[in-house]
DNA sequence: CCATCTCCTTAACGCTGTTAAGTGGCTACG
DNA sequence: CGTAGCCACTTAACAGCGTTAAGGAGATGG
């Protein structure tokens, strides 16, 4: 008589749904009855397993480091310049890996203490390499932080690594920067080639850690 | 009789009324009915001077932005570093005197053309001083966008300078991070004392700018 | 066999951004 | 002087949102 029951949800499955929706719709169009939809339920179900929207944005930000950590293999034996870039490298790309991806991440709170276990392995790397640790914290998060506001204005004009936002069109916009002549050569380094303009922020914020805390 | 006729509103009135407004209940509770009814008119009336909310808060982010130039008095003879100094400090001054600032700031772009200016200006003077187009669009963005992922943090758990979010309990963190020690010691270093650590990380950046482009 | 717990549904609430249609007053024009 | 038309707004309504309350079906345990 299929009296077959469902697996009940749980929440990473429905974290990982969200993701899935989010990549689809975009942060503004992540609906609560939409993720519901995807998963084959009602709205007011998720309220079983989250206290409310943010509970569950928090778990999709989770999840989202989770996986980074997974796909960036960090070791023992990086040097302090090496794990920098690694670990920003290895946020970028997973933020990116989703539409809005940093808007997500930045306006959520990690559950769990997987982060504090990463947390702690750099700053256990960064002391042995001869940092305090307050130049320890100091370096990784002006480089974290470096890094949530670069992909946070990248994926303003860029949601998905494949399309672009309306509105910035260059040809457009160097007609209105007639005026403003270096301005309106900015634009190809502003708007475009964003991977190599990354590496090239994050390069001068190790360089100037580098020149901070090793010489002096 | 009293017919006196209301003055008509404009783009800069709503936008300064939705600023004040944007202070008391954040953006998450800044509503166009709430802006509507601080400026003793119904809702669908903004619709007559802007095309939907997201101009509003274009509109928004170019006044907060005009106020900071107001603030900040830069010359023609500041030094590239004090020039970063200033505009990024002023900036995050800027960005701080609302609730939510970086967040409004960071998803809205800019109306009129008040920021070609300003950029025009930087940009002279970066290459003035013997930096080529792309290291100067590269310092100066590298700078601005750490200070906006600086501020956007600083906001999650500070969202006015003398308010403090939930859930940023130190003694309970320390609790959390009892198997973290270094981690746990970095609180204070992450989560207080933004003024002090901001100047640090802009300090790196600076520092970064001069060792890769100003020696070699 | 009944009680309890788990996990979900149905119904509803107040709120949101937004559109369509209508309206009173002011200005320009024949 | 009358009226056409524009400006700046109101009223009414819509679909969709997050969230809560109440209830119910199926499994579990005594």
């Amino acid at each position: 008589m299929s009296t077959e029951r469902r697996i009940p949800l749980d929440r990473k499955r429905v974290a990982d749904t969200a993701l899935k929706v989010l990549n689809e719709v975009g942060l503004d169009g992540l609906s609560l009855r939409a993720i519901a939809k995807e998963l084959d339920v009602k709205a007011p179900a998720l309220y079983w397993h989250f206290k409310d929207k943010q509970a569950l944005l928090d778990e999709m930000a989770t999840e989202m480091y989770r996986r980074m950590v997974a796909d960036v293999p960090l070791v023992r034996e990086d040097t302090w310049q090496e794990r920098l870039l690694k670990s920003n490298r290895g946020l970028r790309s997973a933020l990116l890996g989703y539409r809005d991806g940093a808007k997500v991440f930045s306006g959520s709170r990690f559950t769990g203490n997987l982060h504090a276990v990463q947390m702690e392995d750099t700053l256990r790397l960064f002391t042995e390499a001869g940092f305090t640790l307050a130049q320890a914290v100091r370096a990784t998060s002006t480089s974290y932080l470096y890094t949530l506001g670069f992909v946070s204005e990248e994926q303003g004009v860029q949601p998905l690594p494949d399309e672009r936002r309306e509105g910035y069109d260059m040809d457009e916009r160097a007609r209105l920067m007639a005026d403003f002549p270096m301005s309106a050569a900015a634009g190809a380094e502003i708007f475009q080639d964003y991977g190599r303009h990354f590496e090239e922020g994050l390069d001068l914020v190790i360089a100037g850690i580098e020149a901070r805390f090793r010489s002096g």
